[in-house]
DNA sequence: ACTTCTTTGTCCACTCAGTGGAGAAAGTTC
DNA sequence: GAACTTTCTCCACTGAGTGGACAAAGAAGT
C-alpha cells in the first residue's frame, strides 16, 4: 500500500479525525452530532476526507429505526509506529489510526551505548514487526526518550543518563530512516499522553504522571495539553530534595528524590539490605540471581518480608513528600503512579497516598484521587502513536 | 456619561480592542500590519467598533510620508475599578481602558471582619475616587482576595485566613452594588497578571510569581494564561515543607514555608530576637513602635543590623528551597519575587538565588531570571483591571 | 506650480464557507 | 399498504472575507 500523506485541510476535518480516531467509527449523522456544523457542511468535509482516503466508507450499520448509516472509519491500512526509549530496555510497537495496539515487542537495551546503536535496534525491531505482516509501512512515528526534549525540534537536551544522545536529531534522523513524519518527547510525557487516550486520565483535563523506573519523573498536562516548560525539562523532578541532608546524588546534591527512591536506588538499597543480613528472603534471591531489582523487592514484600515492606514503605513516604508539595502548588485532578516499580504496588502507592494526604492543604486533595496507571508498559508506545496522531490529523 | 455596555461582537474585534488596550491609539494601517486580516475587512471591523462607541477616531496622526491617518484608541471615558484586597490592607484604583492608573487609595484593614465590613470600607475608597472626578461611573471592576477562588463563579473557598468569606458572593454582590461587570481572582494571580501587562513578565510565557506579604503564595502563568488549577487552589506554596521537622504551623503540620518565612513569621521571629537580646537595633525599633514589622527588619538590615540580616538570609533560604523545587518541576522562563516584604530587596533575592541555582538542575536554571516585581503595590490593581478589560474585550 | 511617489482609507465585485429547508432514499412498525 | 423515522443529498441563500481599483491627502523633486 501507498503510504498515506493527506492532512486534513482545516480545523473540522482535523476534529473529524480525531472523533474517529477517539470514538471509533461512527455514522455521518453521528459524527454531526458531535461537531456542531449543519449536516450538509458536514457531509462535505467528509466527503473531502474520503477523496484523501484518510477515512472509508464500507457497510452499512444496522438500522436504528430509519435509513441504515454507512459507516465513515479511519483508513484501516494506517499504521503508526510508537517507540518508547527506557534507559535499560525499548518498547515498540505498530498501531492502527484508531491507537489500538497491534503487535508490541520489548527488548532489553542500554540508552548509554548511544543514540546509534539504540536506533539500529529500534529499526530492527520495527523491521521485525513490519516482516510479520502488521504493517507495510509506517505513515508516521512517535520517539520517546528518558530525557529532556526541545520538542519543536525533536532534539533531546543535555540528557544526564543519556550521554551521546545531547543535540542529536532524532526526529530527523529517524524521519530518514522511517520514510514518515516523526515526533520525539520526553518518556513521561508520551506515558501521559498514553494515560489520557486510553487509560485512568481519559476525563481529567489537569493532571501529573509519575514515572518511577530507573529514575523519576513528571508529566504535567494542563487544560488537556501536555506542559514541557520553557526549555523542555519541565517535570523533572527526580533532584528535588526529599531528605535534607540525605543521601548523596550523582548530581552533585543530597537527598535528591532519585537518589532515595527509583528503580535504582530501590535495587541497591536492597542489595545493602540483604549484604547486612537483615532479610534472609531478599539474601536468598541475591544468591539465586546474582543481583536485585525492584521486582525482587515486590516479590519479597509480597512473600511478607519486613525489610522489603520498610524500603517500599520509606520510598513511597520520601515520593509522597515531593508529591505533595507539587498537588500544593500544581493543584491537579488526579495523580497517576506508573513505571516500573508499579509492581510495588498498593504497598507503595498507600504510602504515598498517606504522606500526601497529611501534607498537602484539604482544599488541594479532598477530591484528589491518587491512582496507579492503568495500562503499564504500553502506556509509552500508546502514548507515542498519540503524539504522531495528534501532529497528522491537525491542519497542516 | 452613560456607561459603555457594548462588547465585541467577534474575536476580530476582541483582538482589536486588546491590542488597542495594549499598544495604545493606532491607525487603522497599523492595526492592519498586526492582525492578518486584510485592510477592507479591517476597516469594517473598525467602523463597527466606533458604532458601539467602544472606540473612538480622534484627530489625525503626523504624515508618514503620505496622507495622515486617523488616530483610533480606546474611549478615553471608560473606567476600571482594581481592588487588591489583602490579609492587613485593601489598594483600591481607577484605571482608563489602556489600564493606565488614575488614582490610586491604600488603606489599612482587616479582612477577618468579614466582606460585608470590607466591601463597605471598598466602596467608600471607590466613591471617593469617583468624588474626586477620575470617573463618573464603572464600566468593570476586577477584585482580588487573599485566598482561593472558585473563579468562574467569582466565589472565595475555604480561605484559611479569611474567616466569614467562604461562598460569599463576591461577584454578583459587587456587581450589584457597582452596577457593572466584576471578576474576581486570588490575589497573587491578579499579581502575576499585572506584571504580565505591565511589569517584568511582559515577554515571557511561562512564568511563576512568587509573593510573600502576610502570608505566601504564588501565581502561576501557563503559555501566557493564569493556571488557577481543578479547584482554584494552584500556587498554593505557603504549606509546602521547608524545614523538615520545623516549626509548628496554623495548618497543623511542621515546617510549612510560611511557618518560616512570610511578613507574619519574619515580624514574629525578630520581636523573638530583640527579646533575647541578639540585636539592640531590632530592640530598639520594637520599644520604639511597640512592635515591629517586615520593614522594621529591612531597615535594620540596611543599618547594618546581623541579626536582622540573618533572620533575612534564613527566610530567602527557605524560601529559595521551596522554589527550587518549583522550578525543576515546572521549568519557568522566569521567575519573579513581590508582596510587601520585597522591601527586603536584594538581601533576600541574593539568598533566593543562592538556594535555587544551587539546588535546580543546569537545564532549568541555565537561563532562568529570578527577579523582583517592578510594579510594586500596583501590581495587584492593574491585574484586576487586566482581569476585567480581559472579560470585557472578549467576545460575548 | 507641476509631476511623481507614498501612505491611508474607501468601494465594489467576487469567492467561498456555512446554513437551513425540501425532499429523496431506505428503513421499521402497525 | 400507510404512516412514521432516520439518513443522506441537493440547492438556493447568507454573510464573512479578499483583492484590486481608486480616491484622498500629503511629501519630495524638478
Amino acid at each position: 500500500m501507498r503510504r498515506m500523506t493527506a492532512r486534513p485541510a482545516n480545523a473540522h476535518q482535523a476534529r473529524l479525525l480525531q472523533l474517529l480516531r477517539d470514538g471509533g467509527p461512527n455514522s455521518r449523522a453521528q459524527l454531526g452530532d458531535q461537531v456542531d456544523l449543519s449536516r450538509s457542511k458536514l457531509a462535505v468535509e467528509v466527503d473531502r476526507l474520503l477523496e484523501t482516503e484518510l477515512v472509508v466508507a464500507d457497510g452499512l450499520a444496522a438500522s436504528r429505526g430509519g435509513r441504515r448509516s454507512h459507516n465513515i472509519r479511519l483508513n484501516p491500512e494506517l499504521r503508526f509506529l510508537g517507540v518508547d526509549i527506557g534507559a535499560t530496555s525499548v518498547d515498540v510497537a505498530v498501531t492502527n489510526a484508531e491507537l489500538e495496539i497491534l503487535g508490541h515487542i520489548n527488548q532489553p537495551m542500554d540508552v548509554r551505548e548511544g543514540p546509534v546503536a539504540v536506533f539500529e535496534q529500534v529499526l530492527a525491531m520495527a523491521a521485525k514487526l513490519r516482516a510479520s505482516g502488521l504493517a507495510e509501512g509506517f505513515d508516521g512515528a512517535g520517539i520517546g526518550v528518558p530525557g529532556p526534549v526541545r520538542f519543536p525540534e525533536g532534539v533531546p537536551v543535555a540528557p544526564p543518563i543519556m550521554p551521546g544522545w545531547d543535540g542529536f536529531p532524532v526526529r530527523e534522523a529517524l524521519s530518514q530512516e522511517l520514510g514518515c513524519p516523526v515526533m520525539v518527547d520526553n518518556d513521561v510525557n508520551l506515558m501521559a499522553l498514553g494515560e489520557q487516550h486510553a487509560g485512568v486520565a481519559r476525563t481529567v483535563h489537569d493532571f501529573l504522571v509519575v514515572k518511577i523506573g530507573t529514575g523519576i519523573g513528571c508529566g504535567i498536562v494542563v487544560g488537556g495539553e501536555v506542559y514541557r516548560g520553557t526549555t523542555g525539562s519541565a517535570g523533572d523532578i527526580g533532584h528535588i530534595q526529599a531528605v535534607p541532608e540525605g543521601r548523596p546524588c550523582a548530581c552533585g546534591n543530597r537527598g535528591c528524590l532519585e537518589a532515595h527512591f527509583s528503580g535504582a536506588a530501590l535495587a541497591r538499597d536492597a542489595t545493602e539490605a540483604a549484604q547486612q543480613g537483615l532479610s534472609a528472603e531478599l539474601a536468598s534471591r541475591l544468591e539465586a540471581n546474582g543481583g536485585l531489582s525492584a521486582a525482587d523487592v515486590a516479590a519479597a514484600a509480597a512473600a511478607g518480608d519486613a525489610t522489603a515492606l520498610d524500603l517500599i514503605r520509606e520510598g513511597g513516604r520520601s515520593t509522597g513528600q515531593v508529591i505533595a508539595g507539587l498537588v500544593s502548588f500544581f493543584n491537579p485532578g488526579l495523580v497517576v503512579i506508573g513505571g516500573g516499580v508499579t509492581g510495588l504496588g498498593h504497598n507503595l502507592l498507600a504510602a504515598i497516598r498517606t504522606q500526601v494526604y497529611r501534607q498537602s492543604l484539604p482544599l488541594a486533595t479532598g477530591n484528589l484521587p491518587i491512582v496507579l496507571g492503568e495500562l503499564g508498559p504500553t502506556a509509552g508506545v500508546i502514548g507515542a502513536a498519540r503524539l504522531i496522531s495528534d501532529h497528522l490529523f491537525s491542519p497542516a
